[in-house]
DNA sequence: ACCCAGGCAGCTT
DNA sequence: AAGCTGCATGGG
């Protein structure tokens, strides 16, 4: 059996909401397991809940330090600090008022880079069964408080070294090829990923941008989710919907013009005003399609 | 059977 | 700069 330490992190419900945070789309390996959140961390389990008094962390195996998780989960952070910096108007409003609590967290860049990697031209649940199968055929086996074998994210050294094949029975598909050439770059020129994080926003992004299989999107992504770019403002197809009913009135808008106004609108915290406004519109989105159901029975 | 998915690369206009 | 298309795979 093994041991499990704990931790107390005294933050409120409505400035810290593990549902909302992540069931938001910018992690994909946690998992709700009895009214708690269960995920590996820097090849860690661990599993948060809500408690009365904050949340709790357990965390498998004797920890005597927590600052590697206080830094994943930005525990610091106000988020009234960060909400005071949104725009005020009825959109972002409504997105506050429903999302109040949502966290962007701060994921390792590696995994943040090869899970992204995935996301492109695919659906939340199936970039989760992906990444799934990726650290069950790779990742090293790390201790477990279940029975249940339990794997860490693949290194960049293991995917490097795999084939394309082997890879691809993930069911990445054509995602194989960038995961690997990623990896094989890393590992190749030494690349430290967490040191983009010094650098400036544009510098950050170049760099990104020259891994194959990585675009605007996903650059933005990687530096909001990963590298701590609060003002990067990834923009899919769902931030595009959104933009466009919200502040254009539906209209046809060039590419170039949205990102125009989302930087010039949305401040210094713009990506975390994305989640958001991302999270907001995947919620009237679900309601929406709820009542059309009911109207078809 | 068809359409689309937290996009991107490689084309053509 | 826009506007197309193919891409592997799975789900509605």
């Amino acid at each position: 059996m093994q041991e499990i330490s704990q931790k107390l992190f005294a933050v409120k419900k409505q400035d810290y909401n593990l549902d909302l945070t992540f069931d938001s789309g910018q992690t994909f390996r946690w998992q709700k397991v009895n009214d708690g959140w269960e995920g590996v961390i820097y090849g860690k389990w661990v599993r948060l809940e809500h408690h009365k008094d904050g949340i709790k962390a357990c965390v498998c195996g004797k920890v005597s330090y927590w600052s590697w998780l206080e830094d994943y989960l930005q525990i610091n952070t106000s988020l009234n600090r960060i909400l005071r910096e949104f725009p005020r108007d009825p959109h972002m409003n409504g997105a506050v008022k429903t999302c109040r609590g949502l966290r962007i967290v701060r994921q390792e860049p590696w995994e943040c880079l090869a899970t992204f990697l995935m996301s492109s031209n695919k659906q939340i649940p199936q970039i989760k069964q992906i990444i799934n199968n990726l650290c069950e055929r790779f990742g090293e086996q790390i201790p477990s408080p279940h029975g249940r074998p339990l794997y860490a994210f693949p290194t960049p050294q293991v995917i490097a070294t795999a084939s394309e094949e082997e890879l691809r029975l993930c069911k990445m598909g054509f995602r194989a090829e960038y995961l690997k050439k990623a990896a094989e770059k890393i590992v190749h020129e030494k690349i430290d990923l967490r040191e983009l994080s010094r650098l400036s926003s544009d510098k950050a992004r170049e760099i990104l941008l020259s891994f194959r299989g990585v675009g605007p999107k996903i650059a933005d992504c990687v530096m909001l989710f990963s590298l701590g770019f609060m003002d990067a403002f990834p923009i899919d197809v769902w931030i595009e919907k959104a933009l466009r009913t919200f502040y254009f009135d539906s209209k046809p808008v060039k590419q170039k013009d949205l990102e125009k106004f989302t930087r010039s609108y949305f401040g210094k915290f713009a990506g975390y005003a994305q989640q958001y406004l991302y999270h907001y519109i995947r919620i009237l989105n679900n309601r929406a399609s709820i009542c059309k159901n009911e109207e078809n029975i």
